[in-house]
Formats: C-alpha cells, structure tokens, sequence
DNA sequence: AGAAATATTATGTACGTACATATTATCTTT
DNA sequence: AAAGATAATATGTACGTACATAATATTTCT
C-alpha cells in the first residue's frame, strides 16, 4: 500500500484480520498503536480507529486505554442472530404462511411466569396460544404471556387476524430482551398440536422483554420437528 | 439539550432510540436527515452518522444513500451469540472443567461430512470424538472431522490434553463459519455417553469452518440434557 | 411519451486537530 | 518500602471540511 492512494477502514479492517489469521499476529499478541499502525497503512488515525473498533466488536481484538490493543487470547466468536417475525421467517423460506389462534384468556400468571418478568401473582395478565404454520404444516406454537398494565392495547388488538408475536413487535417496542435457546421432550399436548409424537425432540426458544424495567412479555416458543436456526460467523 | 454542552455519539443513539420506542417515530417513518438531526441536537454531523449507523447496525433503521434514513418496518432484532470455547464457557459458570479423549483415527470421510465441507471421498481427515464434563459430569459430547490437507499440524498435537475444540480456537483460525443449532433425540450410543436416556431431547451444535474456501473442519456438539444457551437482545 | 443523459441530494467515508478518559508508569512523601 | 500523588500515554470521541457514492429527481433528446 502506497500512501498516495486513499485507504478505506474496510481495507485496513482486512489487512488486520489477514495478519491475524496468517499469525503475523498471534492470539496475546500486542499489535501496533494506531499511530503507528496510520503511518505504516498510510492512513488517518480515525481511519485505523474505525477498523479496529469493529475488529474488536466481532471478538478478534481487545483493546484498553494506555494499554493498547492485543489480539483475543480465547477469539470469541460472535454470531449474529436474526431473529425476526415469524410470518417473515417462514415466507423468507419460500413457504405461505397462516395462523391459528387457539386460545386466549385474562387472568392472573402462573408462579414462573411471575418469575419471569418480575409481577406479582395477581397481575393482569393476557394468556395466548397460537400455532404458526408453513404451507399448511404446523412450524411453531406459541405460548405467550403479555402484561397488560405495560401494553393495554393488547386488548383492542384482533388477535384473530394478526399473531401477538407480531401485534408485539409493532406496538410494543422493548429496550431489553433474553433469549434461551433448548431442546425438550415434546408433551402429549405439545405433540398433539404440533402434529408429531409425543417424547420428539423440539427447539425451545423462550423469549422475555421489558422496556425498562418493565416486564412486557414473556413467550415459549416451541418449533416442529426438524428445525433448524442457521448463523453464519 | 442546548448547544453548548458537548453530545456524545450515544447520547444522541439514546435519544433516537427513545423517539422510535414512545413512537414519536412509528415503524416505516422517514427520519430528519443528518445535517437536521445535527442542529436539533446540537452536534456534528459525523456524532448523529455514528448514532445512526450503530441503530441501523442493531436492525432498528433502515438506512438508504439519497432516500434517507427510516425507522425499521419490521424490526428485526439481532441477539449476539457468544460462541467461546467449551472450557472458558463451563469455567465461566464457576464449574470444573474436565475433558477426554474419547476416540481418533485417521481415515476417509463419510458422504455427510463431504457434503459439508466440500472434499472428496478419498480426503485425509480426522476423526475424533471426545466429551468435555462440567463438575464431573457430562457436559458436552463432540464428534469432529478435521482436514488433515487443511490443517496439518493437528497431527502434532496432544488430543489427550488439549481438546480439538480449543486446539483449533488457537491454532486454525478460520475465515468463515456456519452454525445449526437444532434439537435431536438421543440415540442409544449418545444417551451412554452422556449418561441419560436414549430419545432424551438434546441440543445440537454443528459447526462448520473454513479458511477461505478451503473445508477446515466440521463439529457435531451434542449437548447434555439441561442445557440452555442464553443470548441479550 | 418514452428513453437517455444530467443534476441533485442524503448518506458514506477520509482526514487532521483537539481534547477526554482510563490506565499504567513514575515520582514523591511518609 | 508502602502509600499516595503526579505524569505519561493509547485509546475514545467530537468537530468541520472535503469529497465519494448511490439513488432519486429533473431535464434533454429522440
């Protein structure tokens, strides 16, 4: 690299990684301040800030002040997951999408639910279940728990039409979200709706989200046989 | 915010972040343009891009050269998986760590393992299986092929201490990846392994790595029963 | 009117300077 | 020598300017 042509942060960003992957710069390793690092890429600080800032965001760098930027001793890698509405999961997939509501009731939560979201035991609370289906086959049946008190539009909602998972994502915007990802033993009931055996091997996402310290809702989200979560990292 | 007191990038991400959130900007709303966000703010032009550049790198806008800047029509949120090595993730959770060798040979691979990783029936691998235990107890049962051509080395290392996970971490960095995670009974010979029931519901890793375009290595990591992968969105 | 060329515009990025901040290294004091 | 104060330093960030780039809007040409 000459230091007439401009360097992009992209370019430096591949350099870096380069050295990095062919052990020019070893996991531990101490790399170059950014000065020097500029200089030698012929380039603005700024520029060499930028790549390493990202470099250190994906895993491969950790970088302190005065103490300079090393190479991850234990590269963490960082996988990115989508986690979309369902609806555009599933015709991301090429496959037409519908939806049943199969129950729907105001009540008060049960104890892991309280649990969960941090109410108490006599919150007003909206109970769903619904099952999301791909090209007529069940994909995914929902359990969910939504606070009314944090979301009263719920209730205007027509739950018939448009799936809680979705009315959410638009309605109810949240600051903060856990999710676990598991496998469990398909129940009798479970198995029943979504048309399998009972004992079958199902991926269980449960997802919680507050806004604040809000408990907003709290889901299981139970996925047919076969399914799969793909990342690329 | 008066324009006296100086803005930082996340003040300003904070501040967007709160107007999507109260829907003072609904979902699939054009947003002020830079240089306005800028002078309502109170800062440079290049603070509101940073803001804005962080938001639209968490999926909650949608950002277009000329056509501007959108709140995210159908936001789809990002969990950021954190993939350690197996040792740092049961030490990270205050337990033992413990690991054996179960098995390794040399010899060609099987149709699946082609497939994955692009090579021909005749490839030189390794085959390797081994199970990593947390407090004494299984915690982990990986099964592994690994590209002798890719990765000669590996030859040289002592898989009776180190396990090929963390070896490769350390010695085999890779350009890209894939991972599946999905859900499988156990089969009689997993259900020994891991000491539980044959059909128990499993969690299921397979782990995919190249350097360039070059099949490095495929993992197959089957989790024991209990096992929960948490992700913060 | 329709197509092609051109102008416009919002974001994307580079650069240099300036200062903030966290952390380490050094010096001073007791 | 230990503790505390102080200096040094690499990264973190803000700002203004300049130009690049992609997408849209407008004008020109046929």
């Amino acid at each position: 690299m000459n230091s007439t042509e401009q360097q992009s942060w992209q370019s430096v960003h591949d350099e870096v990684l380069r050295r990095i992957h062919t052990r020019v710069w070893k996991p531990g390793d101490l790399i170059p301040k950014e000065v020097e690092l500029a200089e030698q890429l012929g380039c603005a600080r700024a520029t060499v800030n930028r790549a390493l800032r990202e470099l250190a965001s994906e895993g491969f760098l950790d970088r302190r002040r005065k103490a300079g930027t090393r190479v991850a001793a234990h590269p963490v890698r960082r996988a990115k997951l989508d986690i979309p509405v369902i609806r555009l999961e599933i015709e991301g997939r090429g496959q037409k999408y519908a939806y049943a509501l199969l129950f729907s009731e105001r009540r008060t939560p049960p104890p892991e639910i309280c649990a969960n979201l941090g109410v108490t035991a006599e919150s007003d609370m909206l109970h769903i279940t619904s099952l999301h289906l791909a090209d007529g086959k069940p994909f995914m049946f929902e359990d969910r728990w939504v606070s009314i008190k944090a979301t009263p539009t719920i209730l205007d909602a027509d739950l018939e039409k448009i799936s809680a998972n979705e009315w959410l994502v638009l309605h109810a915007p949240y600051t903060r979200g856990d999710i676990y990802f598991s496998a469990v033993n398909a129940s009798a009931a479970e198995a029943k709706v979504l048309r399998t055996d009972p004992g079958t091997s199902l991926f269980l996402m449960e997802r919680t989200t507050w806004e604040n310290n809000t408990g907003i809702t709290s889901a299981r989200l139970l996925f047919a046989p076969g399914y799969r979560k793909h990342s690329a990292i």
